[in-house]
DNA sequence: GAATCATAGTTTACACCGTTTACAGTTAAC
DNA sequence: GTTAACTGTAAACGGTGTAAACTATGATTC
């Protein structure tokens, strides 16, 4: 039903409502705030049971929250990529990941929310959303790199099935011979995911977080795998100027 | 100010009391109900500010819920490996990460607020706390294969200094020659808790997770640092086997 | 043993929360 | 121009954490 004409005036107030209500209830939840449905409401110069023109549920409200910090994060990994040279893919997915690390350090609140959450659920991946980043990066470096791709065959049948058919979107190029990419960007994510998780929630020693060692360390054992050994001087070397720079 | 005296029965009811009001409190937080102040006066048969004497505030109480599901996660893993036999540390380490696991998964709300919470602080690692556990059975592992252990020489100084003056408690062990095992705890702690948090919170395919495929990877991964390599098979399979018994 | 005090509970009240209902003004559509 | 849909309001309900005043009772002291 998608609406060809102008839209009404109406429709556009709709609109830039909606994206301020999102914003507003973001800088509550930056801000340390509690994100009600008043405080959001206030920050408009709305009143509280306006808001359920717009979402059914402070639950859902919240899940409004999540879905845009989480189009906002993937863009930023992107970003981040993008600003390495377009012929250094190592580059480009160091740095994605360094993103990743410092924007859920600086935002434990909305980390949290997305990424370590047991109520809200539903935040489903789609494309344009982190997994989808990281996805296309670690083909971009296996084209350049050709580091070995574990073969479905050696894995374990159960394992192997599951890898044929993923549940997330993932980038078109990871299918026959290089289905086994399913199985390294997990395992990828899965360090990284972790990594980052324990630095933001602090259950490990502060200054090994404060001075990135745990963080180096998980991406020196990634460097094998990925073929990067021989790059790795490099790159933690870049990781060193990331982390300074953000 | 310890009292030796025999207890008078308003402190054994002050004591008795408290126990209740966490254990009514703790069985709401697991069956799905709101841990609110009046739930949990409701479940003993009080009132809510009658709850001010034994906590200052929700918060407090909340905290409390969690210093006690700490204990006894702490003494379920200890259990865990306790029930291994005496002369295989290695089989002991790996039923505590399992047990580790498996109560993550099935307790995913506790796992939450102890291990993923940016807002509850303060859960000071302490004696009989998690981390003393697997310390412990670390040096218990190194007694028995001695796998090198990470020299502070050929660590970054930086990264040395901070593992001579560990911000945990860990085994008295682990000194001199053996400080870099601070290390080896780190990071091992490292994929565990990532891995967990991962599986936990479902920000990857929810059947790697079912078949457990992501633990063992995991695990497998672990084994060559820590000197299990020609162990590894029948670690798998005694993963396998805790894992449909538990 | 009586008087005193600290303790552990109550009742009441307040401000705030999410949510529902009934209503009013404005815009869009026929 | 009339009607309908939309977007806001005010009022109210039950529930929340929390503070204050009050009360019964176990512990302590003379």
């Amino acid at each position: 039903m998608t609406v060809t004409e102008a839209p009404t005036t109406r429709q556009q107030n709709r609109i830039d409502t909606e994206a301020r209500i999102v914003s507003a209830a973001r800088s509550l939840l930056a801000d340390g705030g509690e994100v009600t449905l008043r405080a959001v409401a206030r920050e408009l110069g709305l009143t509280a049971p306006a808001l359920y023109r717009y979402a059914a549920s402070h639950e859902e409200l919240v899940r409004m929250i999540a879905i845009a910090i989480d189009g906002e994060v993937a863009g930023k990994i992107a970003a981040a990529a993008a600003a390495q040279p377009a012929d250094d893919p190592a580059a480009q997915l160091i740095a994605a990941c360094v993103e990743f690390r410092q924007w859920a350090l600086g935002n434990r609140k909305e980390f949290a929310l997305i990424f370590a959450n047991v109520d809200v659920e539903c935040i489903k991946e789609y494309d344009g959303s982190s997994g989808m980043v990281f996805s296309g990066l670690l083909v971009a470096l296996w084209e350049a790199y050709r580091f070995p791709v574990p073969a479905l065959a050696d894995l374990e049948p159960g394992l192997a099935a599951i890898l044929e058919v993923p549940d997330a979107p993932v980038d078109p190029a990871m299918k026959g011979d290089l289905a086994g990419l399913v199985w390294t960007l997990t395992q990828g994510w899965s360090r990284l995911y972790g990594t980052v998780t324990l630095e933001v929630f602090g259950h490990v020693d502060a200054r090994l977080v404060e001075e990135g060692y745990l963080f180096r360390s998980m991406i020196a054992d990634q460097a094998e795998p990925l073929g990067l050994k021989p790059e790795l001087d490099r790159l933690q070397d870049l990781i060193g100027q990331l982390l300074v720079a953000g």
